[in-house]
DNA sequence: CAGAATAATGGCACTCAGCGCCAAAAAGAT
DNA sequence: ATCTTTTTGGCGCTGAGTGCCATTATTCTG
């Protein structure tokens, strides 16, 4: 009796995005992100340089970890609410759920946006996650009101409802021991009023 | 009599940021953002290489010309706004002004603005670009309800103001001839009626 | 067990942005 | 003429990112 081995074949990997995220958020924690080079994540990981871009697109793609998983499970939740809730409702709702985070690992996530919205290199970069970001809002809204993904209002929703989260992290940053759920509710309040 | 020289000493400038921009535009415009290097530039402009990143910090910075002189503009017009006028209707006022170019400069705007916006490396350095333009809007709004620039209004009213502007310039460069100032206020009333 | 097939690794060499350094060029001032 | 000031641009380096490809590790098949 053969030992049953439903791997696939070929050489197995030595590491894993967990990995490298561990080790490149150590260096950039003692050294700062533009101080390190990807030599040094590379030696850290114990794994070549080469090897890093397989797992990595860019340098500035390790602090955003596995975005595009979330990204589907967001689109996910978008469309399992109710069509007779109001489009507005459904992506607020949908945005707070996004940024909810167990207690044990919201630690990990305030080092990782106090890395992200703290350094320009990586400031910069977060535009083209924030774009995917609004995209999934920008198709629910626009799938809900029968227009266009790239209509007026669906990009607005997009925009705006980043704005609100961006500027809800960094609310939520500057206070240490802050909910970034009730501000997230909060800043909804004061964008209202702040409009009237 | 000598004649009076009222120059600084000194070799005399070879070039200048209209003439880079010029040449580099033309590029871009021929080859794509990406694909043009700052080697090419300098040839172009007959310049070298070296003394290209003397005129601009960066090749991304090469879109954006003049901006930081734009932003002290913006900052002083929104200082001579009444201070009876409500906070949310100044800034909005200011944004439309500052986005209101004359006849003859508009086509050359609409390119600016189309690769700026249309180009992945270019979107990711606007970013910063906005935090410049933010900051102006949250220092107004600051000074004006008496609170820190980093609190949580001024945060606010700066990244849903560019969340708007962003939008509408999304909205005016898809429509080849529409005007980008009723386009802003169409956004913005786009934006209340969502809200409600 | 001996290949054959498959899949990950990582070395090598290259392009390009960006930067520090410094000598040369071009101008006014004495 | 010489000194001073300012811009230029060449040189050489670092570091991200990429294409190419031989090497290594593993499963599968006869």
């Amino acid at each position: 009796m053969t030992a049953t081995t439903n791997r696939s074949p070929g050489r197995r990997a030595v590491t894993d995005h967990g990995a490298i995220e561990r080790a490149a958020f150590r260096l950039f924690e003692e050294q700062g992100f533009d101080e390190t080079t990807m030599e040094q994540i590379a030696e850290a990981v114990g794994v070549g340089r080469r090897t890093l871009f397989r797992y990595f697109p860019s340098k500035n793609d390790i602090p955003w970890g596995q975005f595009d998983q979330s990204l589907r499970a967001f689109a996910a939740q978008l469309a399992d609410v109710p069509s007779d809730v109001p489009v507005a409702e459904a992506v607020h709702g949908c945005v707070v759920a996004f940024n909810d985070f167990d207690e044990q690992s919201l630690p990990q996530h305030r080092i990782r946006m106090r890395l992200i919205l703290g350094t320009p290199t990586l400031q910069a970069h977060s535009a083209l996650r924030y774009a995917a970001w609004r995209g999934v809002i920008e198709d629910y809204v626009a799938a809900r009101l029968d227009v266009e993904p790239d209509a007026l209002l669906p990009r607005l929703a997009g925009h705006v409802s980043l704005a609100l989260a961006v500027s809800s992290y960094e609310q939520w940053l500057r206070e240490p021991g802050s909910d970034l759920t009730r501000i997230l509710q909060l800043e909804m309040e004061a964008l209202r009023s702040y409009l009237r």
